[in-house]
DNA sequence: GCGACAG
DNA sequence: ATCTTGTCGC
């Protein structure tokens, strides 16, 4: 297990770099041992604001309930670059991690799992440094090609990449846009799913993101950091 | 050159 | 991602 707080330093080429070596270990298989935890992990912070707010959120599976969260507050100064998220997210999250007790079995992100154009999304890359079997939920398309599923609960569509899979399409709520869903590391596409599935509780978003999403958005505004506007052109 | 582009 | 009120549709 690798540290990833050396991200800061990185250069855009650096961390590409990074990718097509880590990409060398990523493991898409049936996950064979029994699931009786999953947690739910993610990162809120302020429009340019360089801080931080991870979060994770542990349930018990399948019934989903809360039995432990953790958070961390971290800088970053690595900017969004669309396919590097994990190089700004990661190491925020990497600290909630080890503030956890209890490790999950299994945990879902908030993004792209090998949907990705190097097939590291950030919970590919989250998966490969903590060895954990990790699951990308995505609120929005990346990488792969898909037709819109049907308007019916649960209607799947498969995203692909030339001949080879990449995620799901999956309409985890009627008339809502889909979700995009693809494993992360140590787990199978279909796995996968079935497993969001189930994490699927009335709303568009699962359960343990959405849990994790409200954690993180807590704790930011406790630390007084929900608010902050532009900077005044004369201030 | 033009469009796309996780959070 | 975050900010932010109303408004259209089921």
């Amino acid at each position: 297990m690798e540290d990833p707080s050396g991200y800061e330093h990185f250069t855009p080429a650096d961390a590409i770099a990074h990718q097509q070596e880590l990409r060398k270990q990523i493991s898409i298989k049936e996950l064979t041992s029994p699931i009786r935890t999953i947690a739910g992990a993610d990162v809120s912070f302020n429009k340019n604001s360089e801080v931080l707010y991870a979060g994770i959120v542990v349930f018990t599976y399948p019934e989903l309930k809360i039995i432990s969260t953790a958070t961390a507050i971290a800088h970053t100064t690595f900017p969004y670059i669309s396919g590097l998220l994990a190089f700004r997210e990661v190491p925020a999250l990497f600290n909630a991690w080890n503030n956890l007790v209890i490790k999950p079995d299994l945990l879902v992100l908030d993004g792209q799992g090998i949907a990705h154009e190097r097939r590291m999304g950030i919970a590919t890359h989250f998966g490969l440094i903590t060895t954990i079997p990790t699951i990308g939920s995505a609120k929005s398309r990346l990488y792969g090609n898909f037709n819109e599923p049907a308007d019916k609960p649960f209607a799947e569509s498969p995203m692909y990449h030339n001949n080879e899979q990449v995620g799901v399409a999956l309409r985890s709520k009627v008339r809502c846009n889909p979700i995009y869903i693809s494993p992360g590391h140590n787990i199978s596409i279909r796995q996968s799913v079935d497993v969001i599935r189930n994490c699927i509780r009335g709303y568009r978003i699962p359960e343990p993101t959405r849990q994790a999403h409200f954690l993180v958005n807590k704790i930011r505004i406790e630390h007084g950091d929900g608010t902050a506007k532009q900077p005044g052109l004369f201030d």
